[in-house]
DNA sequence: GCATGAAAAATACCC
DNA sequence: ACGGGTATTTTTCATGCG
C-alpha cells in the first residue's frame, strides 16, 4: 500500500548493528504516522590518490575484511572534489555508528588520500540522499504493522520503497501546544533539585487554555497533570520560549528528582539534548521561539514580552510583569497569586501568538535547507547555509569537504565614504541588490573555480579580481554560482506567483515565508564563504568578492559624478545622491551595461541629516516617518531617556528645521529629568554579557551589576542582557551602578543621565547647528538654581 | 602622586 | 560558530611633571 505523509521529525536507532530510520509524520487523512525504513545503508568515501588504483584499495580493504565486519559493499565510483574528478571507493557500512571509526582507519591505507563524508549523521544522510525533506510531503510504498506498541501514533508502517518527494505546499492541520512554567524559589533562581514547578500554563492552537497548579509547593500533581495533558492532546509541535536553555533541562532534572518519567515523546524515550543544542522530543517537534528572536533585530532585549509586544501579540502596557525572583512572594500571597497565574497564562498566550508569526518561516527554512524543524532554529546561520550546500553537493556528485580548523586571517572588506555632514534635501539612495551574491555569480567566485597563482591559466580564461588579483576560471559555472543562481531564480518565481494570490490567503503567507527563507540563505552565502568554520571556506573567494565590490561601487561613484550627480554618502553597495529621476535612470543603465550588475533607486529622503561619522544618519521619508540609522536611537545600549530625546531632536530638525526649538526641548527635558518626572524604566541601561563574568579583563558596569545579581542567586548566562541604573556615589562608573531591580528612584544619579546620556546624544545632532553642550546645560543650571531656591523657601 | 592622553576593551551597530 | 568596517564610551596603562 501507499502512504502520503508530511515529515515532522526524523531520527534513527541501531538495533543489533542494524539501523532503522524513523520518519514521524502526518498522513493526508490526518493520522499521525511512523514509517520505519530499514532499506538505507550508511556509507562514506575513501578518496583514492591520483596515481593509485582504486581496485587495489578495494583489495586492501577486502584483505582485512574480518576486522571490518559491518562493511557490506565496496564500490569504485567517480566523484568530484572541489570541482575536480576523483576516484573513490564508496564504503557501505551496516552499522552507521562504525562509519567514522572505519574511515579513520582507512585514511592510513595505502593509496587512500583521505576519507570523506563519514562525518554526516546517518539520519541527515538519509534525508539528503533520498530527497526527503522536513516539512514536505512524500509518498511511500509500505506495509502496515499490526501493532503500534511502544510508539504514540495512529499507524506504524514499514517502508517497502524509498519515499518520493511530492510537490505540495499545504501544511496539514497541526496540533500545537504552547507552554510556560513558573518555579518557586525563595532565594534566587530556582534549582530543579530543590525548587518545585508551581504553575504550568498551556494553550493550544485550538483555543484551549489550561493551568496546572501545585498545592503549596508539592508539584508532583502539576507534573503528572501536565504529562497527562500532553499525552491526551498529543501535540505535533511543543513550543516555548528559551526552553532549550531553561524549561527542558529543568523539567528533565525535576522529573528525575521526583522519580517520574518525562513521557512526552511519541517514542518511549525522554527529551534529550541533541545537535546544535536543541531538545528533541522524538516524534514531535520541540520549537524554541527564542531561536527565532534574532530575526527581529529591532527587539533589543529579547524577552518573551518584548517580542510579543513588537509583533503585536500582546502589548507590554497591558501586562503586569513579574521578575523571577519575586515568584515565591507572589505565590505565597493569596491575592498576588492570582496575578502570578495571569502572568504565567499570558506568557503562554504570547508563545501561541508569536508562533503564529514565526512558524511559516521556520517550516520553510527547515524545508529549504533540510534540517528538521526542531533543529533548524538552533542551527547557526552558517550551518543552515551549509546544509543547503550539502544537499546541492549530493545532487551533483560533489564530495562534502571535512570541517577542518583553519587560522583566522582577516581580509579587506567594503568601502564606506565619509558623509557630507549637515542637512541635505531630496536625496535618493541607490543600491545594488544582493551585491555579493551577484558578484559571486558574475565572476564565478567559488572554491572549485579558484585558480591559484602557481596553476596555469585554463583555456576558458579567468576573471581576475582587482587589487587582490585572485583568479577564477570562467567556465564551467562554479558550485556557488550554481547554488546562487538557483536560489535567485526560485525567489523570483515565488515572488511572481505571489502576485496571483490574495494577500490574506494561505498560499500567499506560505509563499512569502518561502521567499524570505530563500532570501536569508542567499544573503548569508557571502558571509558563509568567508567563515573559517565553513566546509567550503576559501579565503580568496571572500576576498575577491569584497574586492569586486569595492571596484563596483567606486566605478559607480565615478560614473555618477561624471554625470553630474554628487555623491553625499556611500556604504558598501549604496550611494546617496540628489534625486534626479532622469540622471538616475541613465546611471542605472550605464552601470548595468558596464558592470553587468543591477543598481536601482531604493529610498528617497525628503531631507536627510548626517553627522561627521559614517554609518549614522537620519532621514525624513515622504510619508513623514523618520528613518534613523546607526544613531543612539536605534541602539540597545543607551538609556531610553537618551534615545527619546535624540529621536525628538531629530524629528524637530528634520521636520521643522528649527535647532532652536530642538534645544529648547532638550532643556525642558533635562529639567523634567531633574524633577524625576520621567519613568524609572527609561533610566535602565541594557548591555549583553558576551562572556562569563570572570573572564572580563576590565571592570565594566554591566558586569558589576551582573555580579550583584548572581550574588542574590540570579542565573545569568552568556548572551543575557543585564539591565542596570547609575546611582549616586563616588569613584568609577562601575562602582556606582546597580541592577535596576535592586535600586530605587531616589538613589538615581540624575547628573549622570544628564551629562553622559541625554546631553551627548542631543549634542551629537545639534552641534551641526552650532549648539553646544553648555547651551543645553545653561538653562538647566538656572532651573537647578531656582529649584534649590524654591526647595529652600517654598514656592 | 597625579593629571593627561593614548591604547585597549567592550558593545552594538551598518551593509 | 556567517563577513569586514565603524562609532562610541569607559577602563587601563604609560608618560611626564614636579
Amino acid at each position: 500500500m501507499k502512504v502520503r505523509f508530511w515529515l515532522l521529525d526524523v531520527n534513527y536507532e541501531v538495533k543489533e548493528h542494524t539501523p532503522e530510520i524513523l520518519l514521524w509524520g502526518i498522513d493526508d487523512s490526518g493520522n499521525r504516522v511512523l514509517v520505519v525504513d530499514r532499506n538505507f545503508l550508511a556509507y562514506f568515501y575513501a578518496v583514492i590518490e591520483d596515481k593509485a588504483d582504486p581496485t587495489k584499495v578495494v583489495e586492501e580493504i577486502e584483505a582485512e575484511r574480518t576486522q571490518y565486519a559491518f562493511i557490506t559493499k565496496l564500490e569504485v565510483v567517480e566523484r568530484k572534489f572541489f570541482g575536480k574528478p576523483v576516484k573513490t571507493v564508496k564504503v557501505y557500512c551496516r552499522d552507521p555508528n562504525f562509519v567514522s571509526k572505519y574511515a579513520k582507519d582507512f585514511r592510513k591505507f595505502e593509496g587512500v588520500k583521505d576519507c570523506l563524508e563519514d562525518d554526516l549523521r546517518y539520519s541527515m544522510r538519509y534525508l539528503i540522499d533520498n530527497n526527503v525533506v522536513p516539512c514536505g510531503w512524500h509518498e511511500i510504498e509500505v506495509t502496515e504493522k499490526a501493532s503500534t506498541s511502544g510508539v504514540h501514533v495512529d499507524k506504524v508502517y514499514t517502508a517497502k520503497s524509498l519515499p518520493k518527494f511530492i510537490e505540495k505546499v499545504e501544511v496539514p492541520q497541526l496540533r500545537i501546544l504552547g507552554f510556560s512554567m513558573i518555579c518557586y524559589s525563595k532565594e534566587g533562581s530556582p534549582k530543579p533539585d530543590r525548587n518545585s514547578i508551581v504553575i504550568i500554563s498551556v494553550a493550544t492552537n485550538q483555543g484551549e487554555e489550561k493551568q496546572f497548579l501545585a498545592q503549596d509547593q508539592n508539584d508532583k500533581p502539576v507534573l503528572e497533570a501536565f504529562l497527562k495533558y500532553i499525552q491526551s492532546f498529543d501535540p505535533d509541535l511543543i513550543i516555548g520560549y528559551d526552553v532549550n536553555r531553561q524549561d527542558w533541562p529543568y523539567l528533565n532534572e525535576r522529573f528525575k528528582k521526583l522519580r517520574l518519567k518525562l513521557s512526552v515523546n511519541r517514542a518511549e524515550t525522554e527529551p534529550h539534548r541533541s545537535v546544535y543544542g536543541h531538545f528533541s522530543t522524538t516524534g514531535r517537534a520541540n520549537i524554541d521561539l527564542f531561536d527565532f528572536a534574532d530575526e527581529f533585530p529591532e527587539v533589543k532585549v529579547r524577552t518573551l514580552e518584548n517580542l510579543a509586544d513588537y509583533l503585536g501579540v500582546m502589548k507590554i502596557e497591558d501586562r503586569i510583569l513579574i521578575e523571577e525572583v519575586d515568584f515565591a512572594n507572589y505565590w505565597e500571597d493569596k491575592e498576588k497569586r492570582e496575578i502570578l497565574k495571569k502572568f504565567s497564562m499570558d506568557n503562554t498566550r504570547c508563545i501561541i501568538g508569536i508562533t503564529d508569526a514565526i512558524l511559516d518561516f521556520a517550516m520553510q527554512l527547515s524545508n529549504l535547507v533540510s534540517l528538521p524543524l526542531d533543529h533548524v532554529g538552533t542551527a547557526a546561520v552558517g550551518f543552515r547555509v551549509e546544509w543547503f550546500l550539502i544537499k546541492h553537493a549530493q545532487k551533483i556528485g560533489e564530495l562534502v569537504p571535512k570541517r577542518v580548523e583553519k587560522p583566522y586571517r582577516p581580509y579587506a572588506g567594503a568601502i564606506v565614504l565619509s558623509p557630507e555632514p549637515g542637512l541635505h534635501e531630496n536625496i535618493a539612495v541607490m543600491d545594488f541588490k544582493s551585491m555579493y551574491p551577484n558578484i559571486m555569480m558574475a565572476y564565478n567566485l567559488s572554491p572549485d573555480t579558484y585558480v591559484s597563482s602557481n596553476e596555469p591559466i585554463p583555456p576558458c580564461g579567468v576573471y581576475e579580481a582587482p587589487e587582490v588579483k585572485h583568479k577564477f576560471r570562467k567556465e564551467p559555472p562554479g558550485f556557488y554560482k550554481e547554488v546562487l543562481s538557483y536560489l535567485i531564480k526560485v525567489r523570483d518565481e515565488i515572488r511572481s506567483k505571489m502576485k496571483n494570490f490574495a494577500p490574506e490567503s494561505v498560499e500567499y503567507h506560505v509563499s512569502d515565508a518561502r521567499q524570505k527563507a530563500v532570501k536569508v540563505i542567499t544573503n548569508a552565502s557571502y558571509g558563509y564563504a568567508g567563515w573559517i568554520g565553513a566546509r567550503w571556506y576559501k579565503k580568496p573567494v571572500a576576498e575577491a568578492a569584497t574586492a569586486w565590490g569595492r571596484h563596483t561601487i567606486l566605478t559607480t561613484i565615478k560614473i555618477a559624478e561624471e554625470a553630474g550627480l554628487r555623491v553625499v554618502y556611500s556604504d558598501t553597495d549604496s550611494l546617496f545622491i540628489r534625486h534626479d529621476s532622469e540622471k538616475i535612470e541613465k546611471l542605472s543603465r550605464k552601470i548595468e551595461e558596464k558592470l553587468g550588475l543591477e543598481i536601482k533607486p531604493d529610498k528617497i529622503y525628503v531631507r536627510i541629516f548626517f553627522t561627521e561619522a559614517k554609518k549614522r544618519y537620519a532621514g525624513l521619508l515622504p510619508d513623514g516617518r523618520l528613518d534613523i540609522v546607526g544613531l543612539e536611537v536605534v541602539r540597545g545600549d543607551w538609556a531610553t531617556v537618551a534615545k527619546k530625546v535624540q529621536e525628538k531632536v531629530l524629528e524637530i530638525i528634520l521636520k521643522e528645521q528649527s535647532p532652536k526649538k530642538a534645544a529648547k526641548f532638550v532643556q525642558q527635558f533635562i529639567y523634567d529629568l531633574w524633577q524625576r518626572r520621567v519613568p524609572y524604566r527609561d533610566l535602565i541601561i541594557w548591555k549583553t554579557l558576551t562572556k562569563p563574568v570572570e573572564d572580563y579583563a576590565i571592570r565594566a558596569s554591566h558586569v558589576e551589576a551582573a555580579k550583584m545579581l548572581k550574588e542574590k542567586g540570579w542565573r545569568l548566562a552568556v548572551g543575557d542582557k543585564v539591565g542596570y541604573v547609575v546611582v549616586v556615589g563616588s569613584g568609577r562608573l562601575y562602582e556606582r551602578v546597580k541592577p535596576y531591580v535592586f535600586a530605587s528612584y531616589s538613589e538615581i544619579d540624575i547628573e549622570y543621565y544628564v551629562s553622559k546620556q541625554v546631553v551627548p546624544v542631543a549634542v551629537r545632532v545639534l552641534e551641526s547647528f552650532g549648539i553646544t553642550e553648555e547651551q543645553l546645560l545653561k538653562s538647566r543650571m538656572k532651573e537647578r538654581e531656582t529649584r534649590r531656591l524654591t526647595d529652600f523657601f517654598g514656592s
